[in-house]
DNA sequence: TTGACAACAGAACGCTCGTTCTTTAGGATG
DNA sequence: CATCCTAAAGAACGAGCGTTCTGTTGTCAA
């Protein structure tokens, strides 16, 4: 069949197999299934030897458990290959095989969800800070921004994408793009949440 | 508390509460507990008002259960509520209201995952296309690309990140900054991948 | 050919989990 | 003031879960 060469050393050759089955199964479910399943998604038939795989797993650092003793897959389960900037002379392209840095793209830019909104750029008034029209905007909403900080302010009953600034005292809005004006809110400010993240998709 | 109004029409207000409990756990451990642990999640004493409010998530379509019955979250329970640039006068904020668009960023940004790596950007010669230092680019590996599209070269055993394009017939590499020179790369041009997306993360 | 070891299979068991049912408290309604 | 509904609390229970222990099979080496 197929080699899945994602093993590491500490983890003998099967257990890739296995552990690709159970990545494929994740990504269906989104969820890690009792013992009883995993032995179909394995294709074996005892429990006892499915415990043994799931340690191994978790040895090599692919699996975790909660507190409470249920699986859970781990960073490394998810980790995309990010790889490096130089490569050695005469290597073959298979950024997968070098292990290193890893990481998983939501992860990265959301941590609380539950605070975190996107938002579609519209307009080029933020082109100098590399913040083009169409980008998506992750934004964390609080009341809060230090200076200097990217943040969605509510102006005019519209969103807008600025630089907090202060001035004489005065919070101001500054644009990234000379051609647009700096908005020197009249009274109270009101910051939507701060910029912490930047999506671009390219057509393909 | 805090209000989180990511709730649906159809279910009521304290389960939006709940999910975003929910949603924030479920970050953390990428998975769906026990009841008993979903009480001290969720702030409540009983089982059974759990199952009542999972009961109510699942209808509102944030959960599922697998054939042997496990909770799994759905789609919808990773969606992230996309803004409209505009709000109505004197709305509260509650973006995350509005049906409409949702999206989930890795499905996104990435297509086919076995062929799609991350590379961090280093140096500034593509600022004028808005990609900057630090950022990571998505890149779909694949040897062919058109003009026009930015591409993720190797020229002399190091990533490059330039636009394709021709000049007499032969490929060139064109840099999005002027401090920099055309790429005319003798021979063969080795191309890497196709750049699909850019991920950038602010300091918090 | 025998012994060791790896790779499972199968059974036994206690305990946790999900389910269901009953009870309670508070607010709204009439 | 009775009643209804919502939002929970709490108990009871049986099935299924994870764990552990023992049994079986195949392979390789000495």
């Amino acid at each position: 069949m197929t080699d899945f060469d994602n093993a590491t050393p500490e983890s003998n050759p099967k257990d890739a197999e296995y552990l690709a089955k159970l990545q494929d199964y994740y990504a269906d479910w989104k969820s890690i299934p009792s013992y009883a399943s995993l032995c179909e998604v394995f294709g074996i038939a005892s429990k006892s030897w499915v415990k043994a795989i799931l340690d191994r797993l978790e040895k090599a650092g692919y699996l975790e458990r909660t507190p409470d003793g249920m699986w859970i897959p781990t960073k490394q389960f998810f980790a995309r290959p990010l790889a490096e900037s130089s490569v050695p002379a005469g290597m073959p392209i298979t950024v997968s095989a070098t292990q290193g840095e890893h990481f998983v793209i939501d992860e990265m830019l959301i941590d609380t969800p539950s605070k975190t909104t996107l938002i579609p750029v519209k307009g080029d008034s933020m082109i100098d800070a590399g913040i083009h029209d169409g980008d998506v905007a992750v934004v964390e909403k609080r009341m809060n921004a230090n200076i200097g900080d990217i943040v969605v302010a509510i102006v005019d009953n519209e969103f807008t994408l600025k630089t907090l600034d202060k001035e004489r005292g005065q919070f101001i809005l500054r644009p990234a793009n000379q051609a647009y004006p700096v908005i020197r809110p009249q009274g109270s400010l009101e910051i939507f949440g701060v910029l912490t993240g930047l999506i671009r998709k390219y057509r393909r």
